[in-house]
DNA sequence: AAAGTAAGCAACCGCGGCCGC
DNA sequence: TGCGGCCGCGGTTGCTTACTT
């Protein structure tokens, strides 16, 4: 049942080659004749190849491949003998299962590197990269089953912090710069994005805010590094600079940087609007799964490693199955994967807003079984992402006992999973020694925005009189909204409210900008990446459409 | 126990870069 | 400068094995 189909660069074999032993030896077809040429045979190799190839390459060397089937009986071309020899036969190569730390480092390799499986492979030695990039697309799908991220929270940290200690390293940014952007569909010139380092000192203990946040699509279209919105806000001046290799950007960037630059000094003000502090982890284990990732800022890792990054293109993309890749048949199961106390001012502000430097000590109360293995590690995720769940749907039902699971919380069967691992590793409650606040604003009872009419989170639709309502954090923060309430409702603030695609005017950003500021915002600042490219609300809700553009010019 | 299904992995394939002629 | 061969990389295929029904 093998391919016999000839490979069209080593098909040329001498005639007396066909009376080696090894030329057949039944366990598979041969190459069918093409243009006089004996068949190389393909398939597994056999334990007399594997011999002939060793001794072949202990008596030659390394290299000269396709010397190898004119020098030695071996029926194959010399790609596959190197990849045989590549793969299993040369010596050092380790076998077996990867370790944790193994897959510590690839993880984190992956997070810099994409899908550059060589480079990855230099950095373990004895691993082959076709043994990284199998273990990688099985991580992928397991984690696709299991709807757990692809990256363990705390390698995105790590790779988060040697991202700023390599900042001025061009292969650090540029190569991730333009994965990034061709992973996304955009492709843009070569330039370095030194300039948008992310600023740690602004969100060291948020590296995930990038998850759903202006930033991520800002990044898509800045190829920047920058954690989050708030850091952009910060860099505003950087990416000022940025017009001189930016030049076909520069408009864009200019339109939002001006919007930016108006309320940079009042970005306490935006975030407590737009409850991007909510996104802001106390516990850092816990993250969004977002529709666009998030895990590490600048880096492949920036949209949670879903996307394949190997070459730059400017043609039409085509794409990795995202991590998440159930979301797409559920269009509220964006929920699933979204941690959240409902807009709850008393439970926003301090510990996310005014208190970040709290968050070590929050994340230290959870249990985190990161010693013991990623496995572990993305189940202690869910755990926090389920945490997160029941946090905020005790919110919802009123509950004051902060972190109490509740019952009515509806799980999927992943988080099922989850627990049932996590209580068979670690005896005790599945949820409750976690802490209490994680995630972002969006809740659980919020219907998902690809599920309701698109005009229902139509920022324009927000009249003035409520954008006026959320002219301060104060207000913002202000009371719980009830049913039926016209003000303000979170939802209006999601991310894929704030760029539907469905909002064809670009006023509509400036609405929405200038409603969460208070401010009237007349700058252009419409959500589009690079010429026209923008989201639509179901990208939102669906993850694998997240990284689809309606435009791609 | 058999059939069906899913996961894991080895190997193949196409493409592009490099180098020598 | 163009051409062809060699090599390496990343994506894909499909076989094998394990698991489920």
């Amino acid at each position: 049942m093998y391919r016999v189909k000839s490979e069209s660069d080593c098909e040329m074999i001498h005639q007396e080659q066909m009376d080696s032993p090894v030329a057949d030896d039944g366990s598979s077809g041969g190459s069918p004749h093409r243009g006089g040429g004996p068949p190389l045979k393909k398939g597994p190799w056999t334990s007399a190849e594997d011999a002939i190839l060793v001794d072949y390459v202990k008596k030659h060397g390394e290299g000269n491949w396709n010397a190898v089937q004119k020098n030695t009986g071996l029926f194959r071309c010399g790609k596959s003998c190197r990849l045989r020899w590549a793969n299993h036969l040369r010596p050092n190569l380790k076998k077996g299962a990867f370790t944790a730390e193994e897959e510590r480092l690839i993880i984190q390799l992956h997070s810099k590197m994409g899908n550059k499986w060589a480079r990855m492979a230099a950095h373990l030695p004895g691993r082959t990269d076709n043994e990284i990039k199998n273990y990688w697309n099985t991580r992928i799908k397991r984690c696709q089953r299991a709807g757990l991220p692809i990256y363990p929270t705390s390698v995105c940290n790590q790779s988060s912090n040697e991202d700023q200690q390599c900042s001025s390293d061009f292969d650090c940014g540029e190569n991730l710069s333009n994965d990034l952007l061709n992973a996304n569909g955009l492709y843009l010139p070569d330039f370095t994005c030194d300039n948008f380092i992310a600023n740690s000192e602004a969100l060291p203990y948020a590296p995930h805010l990038s998850a759903v946040s202006i930033s991520n699509l800002l990044g898509q279209s800045f190829a920047s590094k920058s954690c989050s919105f708030m850091d952009q806000v910060n860099q505003t001046g950087m990416l000022k600079q940025s017009d001189g290799v930016l030049p076909g950007l520069s408009d864009t960037i200019n339109g939002v940087i001006s919007s930016v630059d108006q309320f940079s000094n009042d970005s306490e003000k935006l975030k407590q609007a737009v409850g991007f502090d909510y996104l802001h982890e106390a516990n850092s284990t816990s993250k969004i799964i977002a529709p666009f990732g998030g895990a590490l800022n600048g880096s492949h890792a920036f949209l949670n490693g879903n996307f394949s990054a190997s070459r730059p293109t400017s043609g039409p993309l085509k794409m990795e199955l995202p991590s998440l890749q159930d979301t797409e048949s559920d269009p509220n199961s964006w929920l699933k994967y979204t941690v959240a106390p409902a807009l709850q001012p008393t439970e926003l502000v301090d510990p996310y807003l005014q208190s970040p430097a709290a968050t070590p000590s929050v994340k230290s109360e959870c249990a985190s079984p990161r010693n013991s293995g990623l496995l572990e590690e993305l189940v202690h995720e869910a755990q926090t992402l389920r945490s997160g769940k029941n946090q905020q749907t005790s919110v919802i039902s009123s509950s004051s006992s902060v972190g109490t699971p509740c019952n009515t919380t509806v799980l999927s069967p992943e988080f099922d999973m989850c627990q049932e691992y996590w209580e068979e590793q670690h005896p005790g409650p599945f949820l409750n020694d976690c802490a209490p606040f994680s995630g972002n604003s969006f809740t659980e009872s919020t219907p998902p925005v690809s599920a309701a009419s698109p005009d229902i989170f139509q920022l324009s639709k927000v009249s003035p009189a409520q954008s006026t309502s959320m002219g301060s954090g104060e207000q913002v923060m202000g009371p719980k909204y009830e049913p039926g309430d016209t003000s303000p409702h979170p939802e209006n603030f999601r991310p894929d409210a704030l760029f539907s695609g469905n909002t064809a005017d670009p006023s509509v950003f400036n609405n929405a900008i200038a409603m969460l500021l208070g401010n009237d915002l007349s700058i252009d600042c419409r959500p589009v990446l690079g010429d026209g490219i923008m989201f639509n609300s179901s990208s939102w809700s669906n993850m694998p459409h997240a990284c689809e553009m309606s435009e791609f010019k």
